[in-house]
RNA sequence: GCGCCCGUAGCCGAGUGGAUAAGGCGUCAGCCUCCGAAGCUGAAGAUCGCUGGUUCGAUUCCAGCCGGGCGCGCCA
């Protein structure tokens, strides 16, 4: 519809300039938009304010001169200039009907754009370390990684979902000694548990478990040896255990790809030497350092320390040159924003190894507080004191948790409030949505049993010009404009696009579900609003599926 | 000190260059013999943190200041 009013616009202003109106035909950067108020119409253009200096005349003129050469009739039924210049439209009632056929026809796809172009998008989020089980803050980066994916997906773009597993030697091995010394612990000796090793319930069961496996002796074991045994045992079980989690939150991936493979097949090595070869990389107190400052960074950063070993950054280098050997257009990582210190140095070595820096994007998610009741929850890392995701999931399910983490922008700190989010009223948001869902499903069985209506899952809508009330146009311009909404979510890569997008339409329902009845006495009028009607449920299925919370069909 | 994010009604927050600044909670007043009241309608409530700048036009962009969060290791 917006391209339709926008070619009116270019073809007018075309046409002022043949006829001698307008003194240019040079076209400014405009807008087509929908205004705020009733009275301004249903499209209004800025086109004359933003030509005044390009025509070197007033807005209003332009505007004059525009208008005159519009033709009003088919859906353009009034054409009008206000305020400093904006020249609105009015569109016929019939202009909006046509959306249901399309939902009804389109189905699932419906909403789906193409702006993406293939384009091949890597999004990788999550990436916790197998160290230990997933908290809240993964569940707001998971939350919105798999959504920002869909969405991308959805706008035409090929994507792929990764988890990097941060498994190489040294944190693995830290949680191999945090096992194993509980298992000394567990056999009598008295030892002390080092302030570096991790000390959740979780490393306790799973020395319970090795015990369990090979049997007391384990313990006279050589300590190296046992040691990485603890290790390989314990990071299989969290990877497990984080894989099945993040499957009950409704997140899969496409890759889980290893740090260790990075070193294994050589490629840290030679990213370093490649670096080396191009005076990128420098030695300084026995270390070596990559020049992130010519980048932008602030200062230079180590990637080998002097006692040999190389840092968590000579990996991620090797990592983001990996992802882009494998012929992504774009690479995004959605990061914790306690991580957001690291962009500048990735970015470096991205433009560093050749890469656009516009090609690598970070999603910073900003930190959750949980709160319960309004109260804030007493949570100690330290002592490995913890509300997991799994436990959240437990708690409010997996839709009232994805919904509320994607329920304001990630730019912001968000307050997750457990009481809130299992209440299942209208303070919660994700049953006010999923209430339409419900309702209309609802509706169309009573239509099928009382109705006699037996073919309910129209392909194309029925007498549509009988959808007339206020209310229905409203609903109709909502619909029209999901698309426009996916176009949007996915160029900002903000997901609460859409739940903004779910609350207005499920608003619009309510009102218009509180004012009119569906099922009437007029079968035509009957037929029209059941159509209307299937049209929303099937946007509202649409829209929520983006963001991974079902659509049920009861509550 | 430096860097990133945020500052919109009592509270939570959408809008990020345009015309009268969404919505929710809370408060007050209403709506079920009727398709699901997990819903709807109405009322009151805002110097868009402050000060300058850019612009025909700034809540939106820029600078400075104030307030909050998070980072600033040859840790991971």
């Amino acid at each position: 519809m917006k391209q339709q009013i926008k070619k009116i616009v270019l073809d007018a202003a075309k046409k002022a300039f043949k006829n001698g109106v307008l003194p240019s035909d040079e076209i400014p950067e405009m807008e087509i938009e929908e205004p705020r108020h009733q009275s301004q119409g249903d499209y209004a253009t800025n086109f004359a304010m933003v030509s005044a200096s390009l025509q070197k005349m007033a807005p209003r003129k332009i505007a004059d001169s525009l208008v005159s050469q519009i033709e009003i009739g088919g859906w353009v039924e009034k054409v009008e200039i206000a305020g400093p210049g904006f020249i609105n439209f009015f569109l016929s009632k019939e202009a909006w009907h046509p959306v249901v056929d399309k939902i009804l026809g389109q189905d699932k796809r419906y909403g789906a754009s193409t702006i993406g172009k293939n384009e091949k998008v890597q999004v990788e989020f999550v990436s916790a370390n197998p160290t230990g089980p997933l908290h809240v803050g993964h569940g707001r980066g998971a939350a919105v990684g798999d959504s920002v994916a869909n969405i991308l997906s959805f706008a035409g773009f090929d994507v792929q979902k990764e988890y990097y597993i941060n498994d190489s030697g040294r944190q693995i091995r830290t949680l191999g000694t945090s096992v194993y010394l509980r298992l000394i612990q567990k056999t009598g000796k008295q030892i002390d548990f080092p302030d570096e090793c991790y000390k959740g319930d979780y490393i306790n069961d799973l020395a319970d478990q090795i015990l369990e496996q090979e049997g007391s002796s384990f313990s006279q074991k050589d300590e190296g040896e046992a040691i990485s045994t603890c290790a390989k045992f314990a990071a299989k079980k969290i990877l497990n255990s984080i894989k099945e989690d993040l499957s009950r939150f409704g997140v899969t991936f496409d890759q889980w790809f290893s740090e260790q493979s990075l070193y294994d097949t050589g490629r840290v090595q030679k990213a370093i030497d490649d670096f080396k070869s191009k005076d990128l990389i420098y030695e300084e107190d026995g270390a070596l350092w990559f020049r992130t400052q010519d980048f932008g960074d602030e200062k230079n950063r180590v990637v080998v320390r002097n006692n040999g070993l190389t840092t968590y950054f000579a990996s991620d280098i090797a990592y983001h040159m990996e992802k882009f050997e494998r012929g992504f257009d774009k690479v995004i990582d959605v990061w914790g924003a306690d991580h957001h210190g690291y962009i500048k140095r990735i970015d470096a070595s991205v433009v560093a190894s050749g890469r656009e820096s516009q090609q690598f994007e970070v999603i910073l998610v900003q930190l959750v507080n949980l709160l319960r009741g309004g109260k804030p929850f007493q949570m100690s890392t330290r002592a490995g004191e913890f509300v997991t995701l799994k436990d959240i999931v437990d708690e409010v399910g997996k839709d009232a948790a994805r919904f509320m983490f994607l329920s304001r922008s990630y730019d912001s700190g968000l307050d997750f409030d457990l009481e809130l989010a299992k209440q299942k009223n209208s303070d919660n948001p994700v049953y006010y949505v999923q209430y339409v869902h419900a309702r209309i499903t609802g509706i169309l069985l009573k239509a099928k049993q009382e109705g006699g209506i037996q073919d309910i899952d129209f392909q194309k809508g029925k007498h549509l010009e009988l959808l007339n009330t206020i209310e229905e146009i409203q609903l109709l311009k909502i619909l029209n404009a999901f698309k426009e909404n996916v176009e949007k979510s996915a160029k900002t890569r903000h997901p609460h696009v859409i739940f903004t997008y779910l609350m207005t339409l499920a608003s619009a329902f309510h009102g218009y579900y509180n004012k009119h009845k569906v099922i009437t006495d007029d079968r035509q009028l009957t037929l029209a609003r059941l159509s209307l009607v299937l049209g929303v449920k099937k946007v509202i299925r649409n829209a929520l599926t983006l963001l991974g919370v079902s659509a049920p069909e009861r509550m």
